[in-house]
DNA sequence: GATGAATGAGCTTTCATTCAT
DNA sequence: AATGAATGAAAGCTCATTCAT
């Protein structure tokens, strides 16, 4: 609480405050996407970060605790890329969670490398077990859309798990691709995974209205 | 599988002597699948194998060497089952790659979740750099065949790491989920991926040749 | 119990405020007689109080210090029980020392457990260095008594050192045992015990005077 | 087993032989009489020992371990003192029990204060479980013993806890207390407690037929 | 009186690996 | 081919304590 009403000031005054809080996380985000999850030790984010070993542990859990709160900034800023507004079309939507993630993606290729380690190494250690719920949680609101279209005629009648890994797969798939190898078809890879998409699920026989 | 398979010709032979290596490779297969790579112990594998520490290492590198044995393996036994015959036809082809995938991998949940998390940690992992490279190599000669049905006219233009994707993305994605969540759809997921596979890559206005 | 009863005689005359001191002491002792001195950290003390770090430090010098005030209020809990009146005889006065001591450790063996847990801690821990001098005056008191006992010719001539041991030894020794070592002959353990004290350093030859 | 074969063979030549094992405990004896179980480190049974830290967990499973090993041995070492033959008379066999504790102890003050400190903290600490136990078992067969002194009418039908806690809680208080205060009255205790214990629980009435 | 961020030395323990036998 | 003692760097983490507010 003194916390925040010094940081607050702080704001008011120069707009800096580098607080212990952030530059910890800031640091390791740094060393996460640089070296990796795995590979970063509480040391390294100590040295990088300014801080002592104990403020580390007075603000995170451990090492899982930093990667649980970047994860939360992480995906709050990816969904903010991949919606589409409510009242938008099936194809609208469908087609933009795909651009948004491809695109998030390849401006930021460090953090989806990042998820993608997390979400493989939360299936066996216990300290990233808030990061693994975290990335299953996420998909909720989705499939609880796709239903709404399944409902309205608009897309297959799928299971949201198969629609989802139609839709979205190719484009995790292709990210997942070391860069060298995406460079062929890169260009306008975001519009033709979308159009795939789109393909895969739309209901056949019903006009694009796009 | 692929491992009982070659114990089980070996026990044909001369019926006798598991062999070390065997004993060892066993053992570190079980507990990678059980527990994951990155928390098994080479002690973990001494305890569970029955061999010395140095038997360890008399046999392999370390434990990336394991890992590096045990991939080998499991990519053997997973390449036999989704090779169509030479001579078939692209959508008999790519179709039984994706169910090949598809079965093995819901036949070997752990060997999937193992090969997943090695490809992972061998981002940044030295110990895994051999692994790395036996990951990326598989995929040469799938290339290949893309680009000949390529030529024939009998897929779309695609580059490889698009088409491949685009084709396979869908079921890693599926793969990946949870078991729970693949329960809902999980009957057909085979073919219906296979079909999907074969819909987003066949070259519009060509009839069905199946 | 002793601590109850200050604190519902501050009730009485306040109403009021449990006194952040009171809290922290409250809390501390009962993670003391929960998982014992050693393993109980500040931290936790601040969790189980409601207190802040810093209040801690503001009433006390330390975790010794915590245990320093715990066990002043303690002793003075404990030999409350144990005192005869200052004219009583000897036979009465070493009775119900032995009496005093079983009957209050029975009562409270948690307590009796934490101060032999902090007599030896503070052999070794600078900071229970208090804690150890307050336990070793404990005895001056009694000693003298003694000697005018002496001096009367009713008990032995023993050094105070050895007529503690012999009248109060077999009373720790049976208190230290495990609860249920002690079920058998529980019932009479305390007047067994007096008896015993008393049988030990009674002047031969002379009548009990009871 | 190498390592046996090596010893021995070591033995054989010169009788020397440290043994990493051994200079361990030797190390760790020394500092744990010297400061304490609880204010002794790892770290420092590594410097005094020699060792490095990886010997220590190989042979030992950490510090509670080298504790328990070093009990053994030193249950060993006082049992052997003071154990009468077993067709001794109940006098003979009991103050020998006494003597025997009183001299060990008085000739090994440290191992006596260490073997209380372990007693007080095995009640919280985990890793002195074995500790605990083993303590604990010590008394079994004392007790069988005081039993058949019973049944022969030699001694008062005491439950055996109370007896063990009126024969020999004396010695453990003088013991306890430290060396200065143990100054008057030191010269006879071991006979004087061994007398007191005797008095104790013979039977009343009988001859005393040492 | 009261707060809680910040400290950093120090702890126990794990681990892959080497090597003499 | 096989053993297992020995290594020591490095890891994650705890903790009593200080101090500006």
């Amino acid at each position: 609480m003194a916390r925040m009403a010094r940081e607050e000031a702080a704001d008011m005054r120069d707009g800096a405050a580098p607080g212990r809080r952030e530059s910890i996380l800031t640091a390791a985000l740094g060393l996460f996407l640089e070296r990796g999850y795995a590979a970063t030790s509480i040391a390294d984010v100590r040295a990088a970060s300014g801080a002592s070993t104990g403020s580390i542990y007075h603000f995170f859990t451990g090492k899982g605790g930093i990667a649980h709160a970047l994860l939360t900034e992480a995906v709050a800023g990816w969904s903010a890329v991949g919606n589409a507004p409510p009242d938008a079309s099936a194809e609208v939507a469908i087609k933009a969670s795909v651009t948004g993630l491809v695109r998030w993606a390849a401006a930021n290729p460090g953090q989806f490398r990042l998820m993608d380690e997390l979400r493989s190494l939360a299936l066996h250690d216990p300290d990233l077990a808030e990061v693994g719920t975290a990335l299953a949680a996420g998909q909720g609101a989705a499939g609880a859309a796709y239903r709404r279209y399944v409902a309205a005629g608009h897309v297959k009648p799928l299971a949201w798990p198969v629609a989802h890994a139609v839709m979205l797969g190719p484009a995790y798939a292709w990210l997942r691709l070391p860069a060298e190898s995406r460079k062929p078809g890169a260009r306008h890879a975001a519009e033709l995974l979308a159009d795939a998409a789109w393909a895969a699920v739309r209901m056949p026989g019903r006009r694009s209205a796009r």
